[in-house]
DNA sequence: GTTATCCAAAATGTATACAAAATGTATATA
DNA sequence: TATATACATTTTGTATACATTTTGGATAAC
């Protein structure tokens, strides 16, 4: 009974760490979350060492858990880091995935596809991270894994406003990432592991245009009035 | 005070699980390490959360704290995955390390040096796994990192044998082992990447083929008898 | 002889009271 | 006004009692 409120707690908390609902940096007040979660401080204080430990969060003596910070040190690492852990996760998940294993990544896949159809934009990062976990999973490394799991961690913080597409460019954009997970799918079952490599250096490459956007976007327009009267003249 | 002793459990467990002192697979008991320890159970079972994060041991549910397996198809992925790892953390150590980290760099080789050269062989062992975790801090990529911690864990465990040379062509893999070591801290300190990898790949290489011979060592006498009557003829 | 069922013992998990540390606030002092 | 200090409050850490689950073994049923 309390077991299942704490894994219910420890997912909504991922949850909300990945979709920013709490931001980096930002302190875990341990009895609000208590009171919120109902248990009591010992089962929350084993979620947030979970949590410390896949890299979610962040405990330091006496003062409690913090969200994970995502600086610039950091992010800079994070793109130059992404593609070699990509690419060798998706080749070890094509030559090592079991069969039993293909199911659970179609389901995600199909979730995902729907849940950008119906504008779910944080469900579709989020299912969109646990496609990525997924083949994580069928590569069978564990060392590999740990490094994986953070990287998504920030990827999908970083990525909370891909699928809202505000324009037609971005939502082809959306429906090639799309086609890249049908394609690793296949290249993954069919055991073809320098395909999946290749289709996730693409889909990487197309992410980070779009995290590069995000990251740096268009300055602010220098002149307010200006762009208000161009704004009337529409 | 009783932080204290909760830190010294911590490390206690970690060194005794790198020096197969506690075996792969075994169950960790909570009284009786409670005891052992002076510490009541609730810092025992962070103690346990924090090495199942690091990837020390498993937490089963209802079950207790086990020592992380080594079983095949994980080897298989440490040999395939370690030397990616490995150069591309010396790489970035290389590029990225602040000056004020390459004295404890320094300190733990002649920790190191010392302790080869008294044959205290687990000693040496411990101090080779801090040399490499301290090139892991010295990356500052929090990404990777948590890959490296998980290989060097199953790679101090395979390495308890290797500083007890038995016989001249071991002593001077050791010997070269140390004179590696020391040309990464200068590839490190200098800051010139290619370099701190071509070593690392080098250094790779060296443990790797005495790594095999552990795994996999002469096979016995097929004749008891007739390598007896040798060993009298010698 | 084998399997099934029940019960006691051991272990694991949770709640809570108490201890220690950090934080905030008011007052005193320069 | 700025800084220092003492004290109250809040937060974090630990011990322990109690609840739940697993485990081992005895007995019963087949």
């Amino acid at each position: 009974m309390s077991k299942d409120k704490k894994n219910t707690c420890l997912d909504d908390l991922r949850m909300r760490i990945l979709k920013q609902d709490i931001a980096p940096g930002s302190d875990l007040d341990e009895q609000s979350l208590c009171d919120h979660y109902g248990i009591s401080r010992t089962p929350m204080r084993e979620v947030f060492q979970r949590l410390s430990g896949e890299g979610y969060v962040r405990i330091e003596q006496n003062r409690g858990a913090k969200v994970a910070s995502m600086d610039l040190g950091v992010m800079r690492m994070f793109f130059q880091t992404a593609p070699m852990i990509y690419a060798n996760v998706a080749r070890l998940a094509a030559e090592n995935r079991r069969s039993d294993e293909i199911p659970a990544l179609k389901d995600i896949q199909e979730d995902f596809r729907a849940a950008v159809q119906a504008g779910d934009t944080s469900k579709a990062a989020l299912l969109n991270h646990a496609f990525h976990e997924q083949i994580g999973v069928m590569s069978h490394n564990p060392y590999l894994r740990a490094s994986l799991g953070r990287m998504l961690i920030d990827h999908t913080r970083l990525s909370q406003t891909f699928y809202r597409p505000t324009s037609d460019d971005e939502k082809s954009r959306v429906a090639k990432a799309i086609e890249q997970h049908d394609a690793m799918i296949s290249a993954i079952e069919h055991q073809e592991p320098a395909i999946a490599v290749d289709l996730t250096i693409d889909h990487w490459n197309l992410s980070r245009d779009r995290l590069e956007r995000f990251v740096s976007p268009d300055p602010l327009p220098l002149d307010v009035i200006a762009m208000k009267d161009r704004k009337h003249a529409l």
